[in-house]
DNA sequence: AACTGTGAAATTATTCACAGCT
DNA sequence: AGCTGTGAATAATTTCACAGTT
């Protein structure tokens, strides 16, 4: 069957609202529609998409529903995670708290700057980019973040897929070329405040 | 008539490859096409939403064309942009040198953490959150980054509201609940990443 | 009675294919 | 001849609505 990948995007709201609520109780789709701002039709079809887990009349088991979306995402495990390019935006990350609960750990982290080799952040020790290929191979990663400039950004993803790496977070305001068996997520800042940008010149247009 | 959201967001992309192709020529919704990964219907279907700017055997005019995208998503004009919450995130995003560009300018910036208030950083002077609504009355500032603790989020985005913002970019990860005059886009870190996961458990699978 | 799971219908988005302009 | 603009066809996604289960 083919799943939307909106789908998807749907699932780790679901789990976001599963984690504020009691564990040990039943929560509806109805409820589930409710906190995330999705309808209730929405909510029972995304979950069917990957089994049946609810019991009519009552809705589904809060903490196996939690179990199974995080296992279905592929949270249930932990996954670590390779940092390449350590300016502000990748320091950032490096500090960002969001990303352990979610069962991602920044494991090593990389740049070209010798003023920052050798350095420690978070308790990272930032490595020579010629190290990517050995540490990540040792290492088994397999997903990356990108926060190197636009101007290398081709060339380091070029590196991350020799390495083995095959999901990679690129925040570099290109879209690289990869392999297809290799995906990317893009998050162009820029990009985003464009979008805005639309909504509030229409929504000045209607006045 | 109605306009896929998803057409704006390739309307920035196409954009962007515009940027980087001599000015003062032609180009074909093939070659477009090609430089961003669609394909060459979609391009001219997404640029007939908003008129005709293309002449039959030769294409669209590079510069007629940056202009009108760039109408269209209003970056022809310059913003301003607040934003809340300078923790680390925020602070890479102070530093951030992709927004200038095109069009966005962090005009000011708020935090509750009295080590921060009276600090300037990128030029931008660190002001209470106290002042919040009297500077973005006064600057007339309708667009908002939001960087600050899920825990507070919420309380952020609801002064902002009352301070006449009506286009948030959050990163808190939580949704806030806004006014439907009000338009937010978050985007969250660890759900990115969440997607990749997911990505990666199935293609494991495959194997 | 309450709520799920799911085919069918409706809606939305993309792709096709070609008439018409330069 | 080459490439746009666009209706028509197709595909994808969402919503409806209800049969079936507890």
């Amino acid at each position: 069957m083919k799943i939307p990948l909106a789908a998807i995007h749907r699932l780790s709201l679901y789990y976001r609202t599963l984690l504020g609520v009691r564990d040990d109780d039943f929560i509806s789709s109805d409820e589930i529609a409710k906190r995330t701002g999705f309808t209730a039709a929405q909510v029972r079809k995304d979950l069917a998409y990957f089994g049946q887990f609810g019991i009519p009349s009552k809705g589904y088991r809060i903490d196996e529903l939690k179990r199974t979306i995080s296992k279905i995402l592929g949270t249930d495990k932990a996954w670590d995670v390779a940092l390449i390019g350590v300016g502000n935006l990748g320091m950032a990350l490096l500090a960002y708290k969001g990303f352990e609960p979610q069962g991602f750990k920044i494991k090593c982290a990389f740049d070209n700057d010798l003023r920052k080799i050798g350095r420690a952040l978070e308790g990272v020790v930032i490595q020579d980019i010629s190290e990517l290929k050995p540490t990540l191979k040792k290492e088994k990663i397999r997903i990356a973040i990108v926060t190197v400039r636009s101007d290398s950004a081709q060339e380091v993803v070029d590196m991350l897929v020799k390495a083995g790496v095959t999901a990679i977070l690129n925040f570099a305001p290109i879209r690289p070329r990869v392999p297809k068996d290799v995906d990317v997520l893009n998050i162009d800042l820029a990009i985003e405040l464009e979008r805005l940008a639309y909504f509030l010149t229409r929504s000045e247009k209607r006045r």
